[in-house]
RNA sequence: GCCGGGAUGGCGGAAUUGGUAGACGCACGGGACUCAAAAUCCCGCGCCCUCAAAAGGCGUGCGAGUUCGACUCUCGCUCCCGGCACCA
């Protein structure tokens, strides 16, 4: 045996080891319990980052532990191939995107099998293979059938530089944010996937996944954003002069029959507040609203209004920060209750994408009509009241708004009503009417799904001049994307694809055009988790293993997924679902959101004002003689500011690199600080110190190790080796109550007080010892396997720790002769006291009360009650 | 503004879920070994009072409450982090 831990040379014939024996290959059986572990797949960019480290190492300890407790456990591994970066890369290399990305997956595949995951590399995916993009082609297919792809023409963030679609995240300040160019709203056609017809049962099931985080979910339902109200209409009249407040009836030109809104009919609007609409003063509509457009063509006057807030930006928190801006339109519509006439204003407020894109006005009972109200002169007439309160037009209370103890007044025969009778009421006349009722509205969207990017999935559509947009035949696909394009930053390259572009129309066979749009990225990854059960199957989608290995019993990833990739996974399996193809309602039975790591940030500000960032290893902190501390960049010993504590980021230049950590270190050791320095879920602030600390350990336990085989020592007395007996067995009863919770930091800290209570028995060739590091190395495997597969051969304790049985403890050791109670006296500590196991209450009482540290605070006052608790404390009240 | 989560030593964090607050580790201080350093090992380490110790007092963001007993439960605040935000 060596006498020195060297982790990098027995960490990789661990490795080997694993290789050799397809230790975690995982074949479907019915013997054991299955457990299918997953962590997010990576986006393959370079290396890995220490995020990635933290997300599969969590992985890899429950995979471990889980297997080690008798499940058939699965933890496969995949790569989130396409995407923009591969692109830009491209651009500044001339590198096509394809090599670029391969070369990517097969370096970070090295790192991450020197990391000494549990993974079953047999089933591995890449989402940029053909073979597995096929399937989003076919389901992108089936789901056009069933209507739940549609195409449709709708406002999106254009860069004109970069010639695509731009997420919102990608857009700063209004500007693209790799060309800095003024992003512009476009009206493009694109293809939808129809998400919001499942927004009722993804908002309601969440009840069913108590597994997941509450803040996951509280952000879905926020994002979904169910409410009730009532949608009804206000009908106008363009061609009658009354409906025209300077009477001037519009050339016909100007609002032409058969135009996109007709000279009649209903402005539809839907609120929450329809109790409130005998307070109606105004209708405000949105910029977008095709009425606006007409309004500005008859009215020239407001087409400078609709062209700002057209240009706005499509960011919904810059909107919510804006001035409330609003013009008249002259044009009026009918209230239909009241039957007065109520000008339209086109205000900057109102969003053409929530409801119908225009609100009723009611400036007493709502906050932002108040204020608008107010500006423009308008009236605010009350139509709620709450007793007790006086109503003022000079200054916006929060209780105008209040639906809870609020009343009608002034409002005719509603008078008196509260909200949900009022709305009834209400909803019930305009029913009549035939001009409205109730309706259930999302804030949830359609999701668009086209993007003019080449890096991604073509979508399967072929456009012919005669049939229009046609499928591709099933038989057609996959519809291959060319690998050895580069992207030069003007559009899609596929563009100028002859050979893909041009086609002919699979319907009249006429010359025709392929479809150049890429699926968003998120399409890949929304059903992965499914794949990795058959990702051999050339011939289905899914197949029965799905049934085998589904629902993903723990998945692990970033809270920056909370909404988009988990929203999109739980509709594609609903619809997987529906379409037959899965019996699964959910995808995801427990998530675990990992918390960030953290690093400190160092920088100077320049003399332009430019920030230059610092990475913290390139620091030297020192301490003179009076104890001030200096921190300085060791390159040039000058002085550094300190920014605080941040995320690990490029733009901080505080990150710290794994794989230097992995050279220099091992894996064991940067899994087991990982673990150790803070739960899961919490942030993990990085501490070179705290590795160094991590490594201490392993050594010493390799040093321990090489005693205990080389033997010796002095004879350990039965009272010793009882209490260590007593304290290892009651470490485990703890850490396994800590593994059960995901709490790993414990269960690390528990192989350190096991270690220790070892050390201190001296004597190392007795059962104590081999009982206790047996425990020991099995307890710690899932977090530091190599060490613990070393050693557990090594030590002659069996041929493979992974063939082991999980260890539980013996409640026989933990049993003892005497025990300590901790006595108090009115709440207070006051000693301990040793009594027998078996001493009943009274016995435990006389031995208290004749104890002279209690008499001392009892000091003949009268003892009210003396309170037992069995095994832990007695508690005396004067 | 709304929603979610927090607040415990110099630091990361623990506390069998109402029963000895501060486990384990880091940092720091002292000592051993060494020519010396590194490594390793031993001791100490919440705050106050005290030369020191014993003894005692205080102490889990703040204020009340329930209880024999509260970091833990209830009510009312303060501050911090995260998400969403003109959603009609």
């Amino acid at each position: 045996m060596q006498q020195k831990y060297n982790p990098q040379v027995l960490e990789r014939e661990a490795q080997r080891d694993w290789e050799a024996s397809g230790a975690f290959c995982a074949i479907e059986s019915a013997d054991k319990p299955k457990y299918y572990c997953l962590s997010m797949f990576p986006y393959p960019s370079g290396k890995l980052h220490m995020g990635h480290v933290r997300n599969y190492t969590i992985g890899d300890v429950l995979t471990r532990y889980y297997r080690m407790r008798g499940h058939n456990v699965l933890q496969p591994m995949g790569w989130d191939a396409f995407g923009l970066p591969a692109e830009n890369a491209a651009m500044q290399n001339g590198v096509p995107p394809a090599k670029w990305t391969y070369d990517n997956i097969a370096y970070m595949r090295t790192q991450l099998k020197s990391l000494g995951f549990a993974i079953d590399w047999s089933r591995e995916l890449a989402t940029c293979d053909p073979a597995y993009y096929k399937w989003n082609q076919w389901l992108f297919l089936r789901m056009l059938e069933k209507g739940l792809v549609y195409k449709t023409t709708g406002a999106v963030n254009w860069d004109p530089v970069d010639q695509t679609v731009l997420a919102n995240e990608q857009v700063i300040d209004g500007r693209g944010w790799r060309t800095g160019a003024l992003v512009e709203k476009r009206e493009i056609p694109m293809y939808y996937m129809a998400i919001t017809r499942y927004a009722d049962e993804l908002l309601a099931a969440l009840d069913t996944l108590p597994g997941w985080p509450e803040r996951v979910k509280a952000m879905q339902a926020n994002w979904i954003g169910k409410s009730y109200g009532v949608n009804f209409g206000f009908s106008y009249d363009g061609s009658d002069p009354t409906s025209w407040k300077d009477g001037q009836i519009p050339a016909a030109t100007h609002w032409p029959q058969g135009g996109r809104y007709p000279p009649q009919g209903q402005l539809k609007v839907f609120t929450t507040r329809a109790d409130t609409i005998m307070g109606v003063t105004f209708v405000a509509i949105a910029a977008e609203h095709p009425l606006a457009e007409m309004l500005a063509a008859c009215r020239p006057a407001l087409q400078p209004f609709v062209e700002e807030c057209k240009r706005g930006s499509v960011m919904e928190a810059d909107l919510a920060t804006m001035e409330k801006k609003g013009v008249p339109t002259s044009f009026c519509v009918t209230h239909p209750l009241t039957g007065e006439k109520l000008e339209v204003w086109i205000g900057n407020y109102v969003l053409m994408g929530y409801g119908e894109g225009a609100v009723m006005g009611v400036p007493a009972h709502d906050e932002r009509d108040f204020h608008f109200a107010k500006k423009y002169g308008l009236q605010i007439p009350q139509v709620i009241e709450v007793p007790g309160k006086a109503f003022s037009t000079d200054a916006w209370q929060e209780w105008y708004a209040d639906k809870e103890s609020g009343v009608c007044v002034n409002s005719g025969r509603y008078d008196g009503l509260g909200y949900g009778p009022a709305v009834d009421a209400i909803a019930a006349d305009l029913a009549a009417k035939g001009v409205g009722k109730k309706q259930v509205l999302y804030r949830l969207r359609d999701w668009g799904i086209s993007r003019q990017r080449y890096w991604g999935t073509p979508i399967p559509i072929i456009h012919c001049p005669a049939c229009g947009d046609v499928p591709v035949p099933d038989h057609e696909l996959p519809v291959v994307l060319p690998e050895d394009c580069v992207p030069d930053g003007t559009g899609n390259p596929l563009n100028k694809r002859a050979e893909f572009v041009d086609c002919k129309c699979p319907r009249c066979g006429q010359a025709a055009r392929r479809e150049t749009d890429t699926m968003d990225t998120f399409v890949d990854s929304s059903w992965y988790y499914l794949r990795y059960a058959c990702p051999d199957n050339t011939a289905q989608m899914v197949d029965q293993r799905v049934a085998y290995w589904l629902p993903v019993d723990q998945y692990i990833g970033g809270i920056e997924h909370a909404i988009l990739h988990l929203l999109y996974s739980r509709f594609w399996t609903k619809v997987m679902r529906d379409l037959g193809l899965v019996k699964l309602d959910e995808p995801f039975r427990n998530l675990l959101t990992q918390g960030m790591v953290l690093n400190e940030i160092y920088f100077r500000k320049g003399e332009s004002g430019r920030m230059a960032y610092y990475n913290p290893a390139d620091i030297e902190w020192s301490t003179d003689d009076s104890g001030n501390r200096t921190v300085t960049l060791r390159a040039d010993g000058k002085p550094v500011e300190s920014g605080g504590i941040g995320t690990m980021s490029k733009s901080k230049n505080n990150g710290v690199d794994p794989q230097e950590l992995i050279d220099h270190y091992g894996a064991d050791i940067a899994r087991f600080f990982m673990m150790f320095a803070s739960p899961p879920e919490d942030t993990l602030v990085w501490s070179d110190a705290g590795v160094e600390g991590a490594a201490r350990f392993l050594r010493r336990l390799w040093n321990y190790a090489v005693r205990f085989k080389t033997g010796g020592g002095p004879a350990v007395s039965p009272d010793l080796g009882k209490a260590t007996r007593f304290e290892i067995h009651s470490v485990l009863k703890q850490a396994n109550y800590d593994f059960a919770k995901h709490q790993f930091n414990t269960v690390a800290s528990a192989a350190m007080k096991i270690l220790n209570a070892l050390d201190r028995l001296a004597g190392v060739n007795n059962d104590v010892a081999k009982e206790g590091l047996r425990i020991l190395l099995r307890l710690l495997y899932p977090i530091a396997p190599h060490i613990s597969h070393h050693l557990w051969r090594e030590l002659e304790f069996g041929a493979d720790i992974v063939e082991e049985r999980w260890p539980e403890h013996e409640p026989e050791a933990l049993i003892e002769e005497e025990i300590e109670l901790v006595v108090q006296v009115n709440g207070k500590k006051r000693g301990d006291v040793r009594v027998p196991r078996d001493a009943d209450k009274k016995t435990i009482e006389q031995m208290v009360l004749a104890d002279p540290a209690v008499q001392k605070f009892v000091s003949g006052q009268p003892v009210k009650k003396v309170i037992v608790v069995p095994g832990r404390l007695v508690n005396v009240v004067v």
